[in-house]
DNA sequence: TCTACTTGTTGGCTAAAACAACAAATTGGT
DNA sequence: ACCAATTTGTTGTTTTAGCCAACAAGTAGA
């Protein structure tokens, strides 16, 4: 049931006149080719319903707007005359900024969603949003002078480990770099003269593995994502993300479902991220700091009858938060990342058993649990996601940067 | 965020040719008339932002399928030519059915959205699917017979309080009804010739609520119902209804919220339902049934010791739970039905300050609680929504059934 | 080499929305 | 009572995005 809303005050844009159509066509076309890197003409005709002729003149129009390219290639499969391949442009790219707590990272992305670059600037504790601002925008002023001078810029688009009012690029609250309030966007933007679009970290990872990994085409799924700095989500509920009226939607791990007696990041008891924690792990691994790869590899060999009795505790934990999203959504996938992907592997049967003791029947049975795909590249597809999104929305009214700025 | 999925292997609905343009802007302009009763032609141009002259197609096109008509109103406001009405027509109408423990209830209800006949059957302890689909079709009849010979039919909307699957109307499980797996639909469909649809109440509920009521046109909004027959709810996201990937999304009384003590009607404990029980209530008031109404009387007037303690501690428990679906949906407000409305009414300081205690500052600054306004209505209207809506998809290829049976 | 099949290209066609000009109906001022 | 200003409905024409049909181009298989 989408319904679109129906207001009397919205001022002219719920009919479709033939302009309307048009940008759609474009809009459509465009994100096939975005989301698969390469299409035949022919793939393109059957998924959208439209004739061969109009196909070839939307397919020239992105081509003359420099965000696609034809080459007779050689996707040969049967008889017939082999279909042309539509590719993304290489000239269009945007750049993905994640800050951390000791580190800023920034990436170049390609419009065919194919990381180019990461430049990963270790930082000293406790960086101040300007400190993050002013490396991010040094490593992006060396990237762009390392473009050719036909290429254009989409924008930026920056993943934060905290809740962003994503209306005007705000910094809420986050918790593990101890910011609160930082006009992070107006501040990057400023600096580097490009657009920039903030989200929360665990959304940007979930439109990421939905666009280009264990999520793609679905209509409905639950992401689950713990980094160093806690546990968050995201969700796709009906084909489209989940975001709250101010963007703060997908706090998952901020959901109580347990008892009260741990305390969360954000002082909360009892909740996901307060019960499944990263720390704990370290400890009992006697690790002070630790890559996600590290700490995989520790929870794989261990033998430690403490170790495995913490993660048998953290797996039954995520397995009933698990449990709250499968009631709540009925999804048909639950992606995992960061470490949780390690709990999830450490004892996959368990996991399932805990999400199934706090599901109801129905919805516990189409749904899989399934770990995310796109690894460390995650943040920076789906921050570069953001800067491409206007793009792909309107393909013929976008604005682009061009690398050299006019003089 | 919005993008559509797109599949490679969607066979041809993604793009817009000209047909689903038309189609489209029919749907909208239809279903202004229908969610707001009234509108002038003035008010469907600035809206849809078409041209003059196409609305006058338009509107015609729809008054010559019978949907609407179009009248010298006397709406009247400043200067110029006053602009015509355009009103729902009234010879279109949907039934709609609500099984219940004691009762089955049948509405008529036109495409205006107003509830024009209901008939409550009061039945036998524990009646069978089969005694309710006997039931409401024999209802069904009574109400077709009383219809004007020009009148048409969309279909009959069903509200069961339980877990359904959407896609082939199939009651998967009504604990309070003690239903397994019954084909609701299929047996009402033979028994009366029309097309039936069956969903879950609380997802109706919220339906109605965010097409005609406190919730209209929020795009991000929570719905929690409590009947007897234990807690359900919907969930507004992005402006479309949270359905899952199976129909079973929403199931926000089965979500642990708290200790593990008591068990709810799905045998799972700590839930929002089990914590916030009407029976619990009825029982301190020493009442064995009552209606909302009558229990709202109690709520409001007593001055037992006992009963505000436990009024007070399920007050609590359900701010808690709000605080969970203010925490992943974020939403605009909060809507509360059945007897949750009296437990708001007796405290609503309290209920907003336990919410605020487990919601994260930045979800809970927009985030209002509010009671529905349809009362009694909702289902009736709610279901019915759900019998017209392939009518305000697609008017122009509308399958609506005569009164008299062709011979 | 021929047939079957699929795809690309081209020029004309079509339908639905936009446009422009005018008529109709109201308010408010003189 | 009349006229200017304003808004809306109506009508006939124009525009344009997508469709259609015919043909050319290219592949696979016999």
């Amino acid at each position: 049931m989408k319904s679109p809303i129906i207001s009397l005050q919205s001022a002219g844009v719920l009919g479709s006149n033939r302009d309307a159509v048009r940008q759609h066509n474009l809009s459509i076309i465009l994100q096939m080719i975005h989301f698969y890197g390469t299409v035949t003409r022919s793939q393109l005709t059957s998924a959208t319903g439209l004739n061969r002729s109009t196909i070839s003149d939307l397919v020239s129009e992105l081509e003359q707007l420099g965000f696609a390219h034809e080459t007779e290639g050689a996707a040969t499969s049967g008889v017939g005359r082999p279909s042309l391949v539509v590719t993304a442009s290489t000239k269009v790219v945007a750049f993905a900024v994640h800050p951390e707590i000791d580190a800023t990272t920034v990436g170049l992305v390609s419009l065919s969603g194919k990381v180019l670059k990461t430049v990963r600037v270790v930082m000293g504790q406790n960086p101040t949003a300007a400190d993050s601002v002013k490396t991010a925008a040094k490593a992006i002023a060396e990237l762009r002078d390392g473009l050719q001078s036909d290429q254009r810029i989409a924008g930026i688009g920056v993943a934060i480990p905290g809740q962003v009012r994503v209306s005007d690029n705000v910094v809420r609250f986050a918790p593990q770099l101890g910011w609160i309030e930082q006009p992070f966007g107006s501040m990057l933007s400023q600096a580097t003269g490009l657009p920039v679009f903030v989200d929360n970290d665990a959304s940007i990872g979930c439109m990421a593995e939905r666009n280009f990994g264990a999520a793609r085409g679905l209509l409905d799924a639950v992401y689950l994502f713990a980094g160093s700095g806690g546990i968050g989500g995201g969700a796709i509920v009906n084909g489209s993300q989940l975001r709250g009226a101010s963007g703060y939607g997908g706090e998952f791990g901020h959901v109580r479902i347990g008892g009260a007696a741990d305390v969360d990041y954000s002082g909360l008891s009892g909740t996901l991220e307060s019960l499944v924690r990263r720390d704990d792990l370290l400890q009992v691994f006697k690790m002070y700091s630790a890559t996600d790869q590290e700490l995989d590899q520790e929870i794989r060999s261990t033998k430690s009858k403490e170790a495995i009795k913490i993660l048998r505790k953290q797996v039954a934990s995520l397995g009933a938060g698990i449990s709250t999203y499968v009631n709540i959504f009925n999804p048909e996938a639950i992606i995992l990342a960061g470490f949780l992907s390690s709990l999830f592997n450490f004892d996959p049967e368990g996991l399932i058993e805990s999400m199934k003791a706090g599901t109801l029947k129905a919805a516990q049975e189409r749904v899989v649990i399934r770990n995310g795909e796109l690894g460390e590249e995650t943040l920076m597809v789906g921050s570069a996601e953001l800067a491409f999104h206007g793009l792909l929305e309107n393909p013929s009214d976008a604005q682009l940067v061009p690398v050299k700025k006019a003089r």
